[in-house]
DNA sequence: GTGTTTTTGTACTATATTGCACATAAATAT
DNA sequence: ATATTTATGTGCAATATAGTACAAAAACAC
């Protein structure tokens, strides 16, 4: 009953796997990302992860509960590459920056064709028909909204940006430029239009010359 | 024969319609506004237009094409709304917040569940997997953006804004809260937090005080 | 009235989709 | 080797869905 040895490298008991569950989650992802849930069949999700449809519902359980665990996957992904973003050492404005550019670059993948955000473009279509995926979505929401903010209190903390400054609401407003990203990467905006804005963004937010009010010191 | 009085009172040959087009396509717009092109079924389009299905195909085609006819239809009536809360009288930032109550009305209907928007929350899903989603999508938004980019040249020849501000980069700002207020309706958030928000950006556009300080001129 | 035109309503077909049953395969345990 | 366990693969059943055929209905023209 009690396992002693909680090691990876326990040996499962019955026939191997032949799918890499984080991988096929992956791929999964890929299916809903480009139709949305609806419009993504079975099949597709078949084709696009290798497994066939009792496997499917063997790991994840049934559409519904796939598409969430890809949702829940891909945010958290999307966060921490957010936190990453937003680590000590680059200043305010160049943090921000390193945001949009990754997001950029998640929503316009080289090579591929535009796929924008998959929790805003698809989650947001399906939010209402269903609790959960509003749930995630809002969760989301906030997740990231907060990422800002606290960068934001930091910057304050450290003289980068205006002690007066509402940290909560440049947080929406940060976000704000994230989601027009996400929705103009859909639209078929090319990609220096969108950092043109992602720029002019957070020239308001950083507010003219280095600070919103006193020159605080330059560099960081 | 060629009519020489081409009134509306002219009398239809056959049997007279059981429905107005007008509010069928109002009605077929909220089916697909609550779940999506996908996940709207014809006997929910029916039931909501109240139409049969045959005289659903009659008058406006098949699906995709009665769903592309509610978005121009919506995207129609938004511009005409926003053109009208943009006209000449009140202040930049009266006129922008105008904007945003009126989006925040539509995207919040009094007494009804909240919605978002029809065409950034149902449109964005499908684009990737219709050209002419994507083409109305894309068209949407730049009329939105110029609506905002003529508020902003306007409000640069009276003096309201400086001079050297950037009116295109402002209205895909300003362009990004309207996306970020559809977005989070749908996410669940609260009317009062989305227009905080909303008048932060407003600030922020407009800049301090007024609105006479140095603006971003262009990124990269 | 009879005929023409257009819309409506019922019923239908063809297909797609989801979810699962059941037998087979591939591993371990003893 | 044999049993046990877990995953796979074929195939299927129940349902949903889009789109249409066809006859009845409701108007006008004469």
């Amino acid at each position: 009953m009690v396992q002693k040895e909680p090691k990876d490298e326990k040996a499962p008991r019955g026939r191997p796997r032949a799918y890499d569950p984080d991988a096929a989650l992956a791929n999964a992802t890929g299916a809903f990302w480009r139709a949305g849930f609806s419009a993504t069949s079975l099949d597709e999700l078949s084709a696009a992860t290798g497994m066939n449809r009792p496997s499917l519902y063997g790991a994840f359980g049934d559409k519904r509960a796939l598409y969430l665990q890809a949702l829940k996957r891909y945010t958290e992904e999307g966060r921490a590459a957010m936190h990453e973003a937003l680590a000590p050492g680059p200043d305010l404005r160049e943090s921000l920056l390193r945001v949009y550019d990754a997001a950029l670059a998640l929503y316009l993948p080289k090579g591929e064709a535009p796929r924008g955000c998959f929790l805003i473009n698809t989650g947001s279509a399906e939010s209402l028909n269903d609790d959960d995926v509003r749930a995630q979505l809002a969760g989301a929401l906030r997740e990231f909204d907060r990422e800002f903010e606290q960068r934001f209190r930091r910057a304050q903390a450290e003289g980068e940006l205006d002690a007066e400054a509402d940290p909560v609401l440049l947080s929406k407003v940060a976000s704000a430029l994230l989601h027009t990203l996400a929705l103009r990467s859909r639209a078929g905006d090319g990609r220096a239009a969108m950092r043109a804005t992602a720029v002019a963004g957070v020239e308001l937010i950083c507010g003219p010359a280095g600070g919103r009010k006193s020159r605080p010191t330059r560099g960081g």
